[in-house]
RNA sequence: CGCGGGGUAGAGCAGCCCGGUAGCUCGUCAGGCUCAUAACCUGAAGGUCCUUGGUUCAAAUCCAAGCCCCGCAACCA
């Protein structure tokens, strides 16, 4: 029996266009939808937008639109992106949707009868230009300005509530919080007491949210609102089937939002008497360089950029294999164009392009037969057997960096055996060992791109199209001998540096 | 003394849990090959494994103290 993944990405906050964090955290989710889907699991793939909000409210006002048409008119720019990244997402879930709006009306109410939802008056320091309550530390900073102190009824979730029940549950489930160190910080977070949540937000203040269904006064606050996507979109409250199948799930986040994670959502699920997420994984942040990724510096890196130049594939190779899950990582273009150019075009695409080269020059253009393995060819037989298991394993512990790493480890050892073996030398006095040579050589690039067409959809399905062996799985020896291959402009040409001025 | 993570070749990292010749990718240098996208292969140079002290026959690895960097610290994607 077949197992089930669901994953999901934040919804993105659309004050503003997509950047390189949003396509990272979005490929690396269909990264691992695809894989699962390739190894037969009911797979789910959940990203969306979030529209609610102040901020959502204050763009829109800027640009004289009203926030829905604001939100209509931004949200197609993640989606297309999407489609160009080649995001293989089963649902996109926007939160002014009926869809959604409903179900999180239905969550305060039902949240509100238990009795975890109260009123209360809240005293705290506000920032007028700001428009938000800040912390005393903040006001001491001096960055805010018309600071001063209101009063103000509002609605509050009981976290505390489950405060000792959380830290239990986070104790007993090692993979519910990843990387580790989060887990940890998030033990030590919870170590101090948690207050409540406060939920809503007068209209009079912020209009543009969800009216809380018991106080028509207020609509409720943004993050209350966006969490609950990851059960609305599918199904929660209106589709029990679907709901049963797919939660929980496994969540995607950028390490910024890892409270509103693992602290608010999880509580709300606790009042709403749901399992908790199967896994929470917070990644890091590509930095440019030195610096964090800002606007203000001017260094934000847009990807249609990017993908203009070298193609999705290689970007999303990039993203997937330069960072390690759950550590930052350093975004610079030399650093693309040198992992580019020495895994993809001098390891994969070159080995594709010799391989091929030589059974055009020496074998009539026709994948040989496979012959007798001898020794040089046990040991790259082993390697790619075992590789499909040992890439599973790591993409099971969201190892991806490593995972591509396995599989170039084999490219590069084929590299290896081509230069021991010599087929081109072998064709003068052994056409049958050539051939075996270069039948081996040629099964392991194909069990490489069966292995990367989650991380390389569209260029994995080229290799594998040209080899005859588009539905190939991952046992060793798929690659049908007698195969005619045509002729293919190289794979991944070389990106030659532009001299610096 | 808030909590947590980290400091290993020029760069990025692995090894540390379960002590025993310090490894990978990129870069540099030399050589080889010439099938290939000036690519591929081999070899070399390059390390006080942050510091100090301790345990041990033996410490990057365990313990202690210190120095430095980075996250988190509540309503803020």
């Amino acid at each position: 029996m077949n197992a089930k993944f669901y994953v999901t990405t934040p919804i993105y906050y659309v004050n503003d266009a997509p950047h390189i964090g949003h396509a990272y955290t979005t490929i690396l989710a269909d990264v691992l939808a695809r894989f699962h889907r390739a190894l037969g699991d009911d797979t789910f793939f959940l990203t969306g937008v979030d529209e609610h909000g102040q901020k959502v409210e204050q763009a829109a006002q800027k640009r004289g639109l009203t926030p829905q048409a604001h939100c209509d008119d931004l949200a197609p720019r993640f989606t297309s992106l999407w489609k160009k990244l080649g995001i293989s997402n089963d649902d996109f879930i926007r939160t002014t949707q009926d869809r959604h709006k409903r179900i999180v009306q239905m969550i305060l109410q039902k949240v509100y009868e238990s009795g975890d939802i109260y009123q209360k008056e809240y005293e705290g320091l506000y920032s007028v230009a700001e428009e938000r309550f800040i912390t005393e530390k903040e006001a001491e900073s001096g960055q805010f300005r018309e600071v001063k102190t209101i009063k103000e009824k509002n609605y509050f979730f009981k976290m505390s509530k489950y405060q000792d029940r959380l830290i239990k549950y986070i104790e007993d489930h090692p993979n519910f919080l990843r990387p580790d160190h989060r887990r940890n910080e998030m033990l030590g977070f919870l170590r101090q007491p948690l207050t409540d949540l406060c939920i809503s937000r007068p209209k009079a203040r912020l209009s543009w949210g969800i009216e809380i269904p018991f106080d028509r006064e207020y609509v409720t606050y943004v993050w209350f609102d966006a969490l609950i996507n990851y059960i609305s979109a599918i199904g929660y409250g209106t589709d029990d089937a679907k709901f049963k199948r797919f939660w929980p799930g496994v969540h995607l986040i950028g390490k910024d939002i890892l409270t509103t994670h693992s602290i608010y959502w999880t509580t709300m699920l606790f009042s709403l008497d749901l399992p908790l997420p199967e896994t929470i994984f917070a990644h890091g942040w590509w930095l440019m360089g030195e610096s964090k990724m800002s606007k203000s510096l001017g260094n934000v890196v847009r990807p249609l950029d990017l993908i203009e130049q070298h193609g999705v594939d290689a970007v999303r190779y990039y993203l997937m294999s330069e960072m390690i899950l759950g550590q930052d990582a350093n975004f610079t273009p030399e650093n693309f164009i040198k992992r580019y150019n020495s895994d993809l075009a001098n390891d994969f695409g070159n080995l594709l392009n010799r391989v091929s080269g030589l059974i055009g020059k020496n074998h009539g253009n026709v994948i040989p037969e496979a012959g007798t393995p001898t020794e040089a060819e046990a040991a790259i037989m082993a390697q790619g057997q075992i590789l499909g298991k040992n890439v599973q394993a790591l993409i099971a512990d969201y190892k991806v960096d490593a995972a591509i790493n396995e599989v170039m480890n084999l490219i590069r050892a084929v590299n290896k055996y081509m230069e021991m073996q010599a087929p081109w030398k072998l064709a003068k006095t052994d056409l049958p060992a050539a051939g075996r040579v270069l039948y081996t050589a040629t099964e392991a690039l194909r069990l490489a791109a069966v292995l990367l067409k989650a991380v390389m959809p569209d260029k994995a399905m080229i290799v594998l199209e040209i080899l005859g062996a588009h539905d190939s799985g991952l046992t060793w020896g798929e690659l049908k001998s007698g195969v005619t291959l045509p002729s293919f402009p190289p794979l991944f040409p070389r990106i030659e540096l532009e001299k610096k001025t």
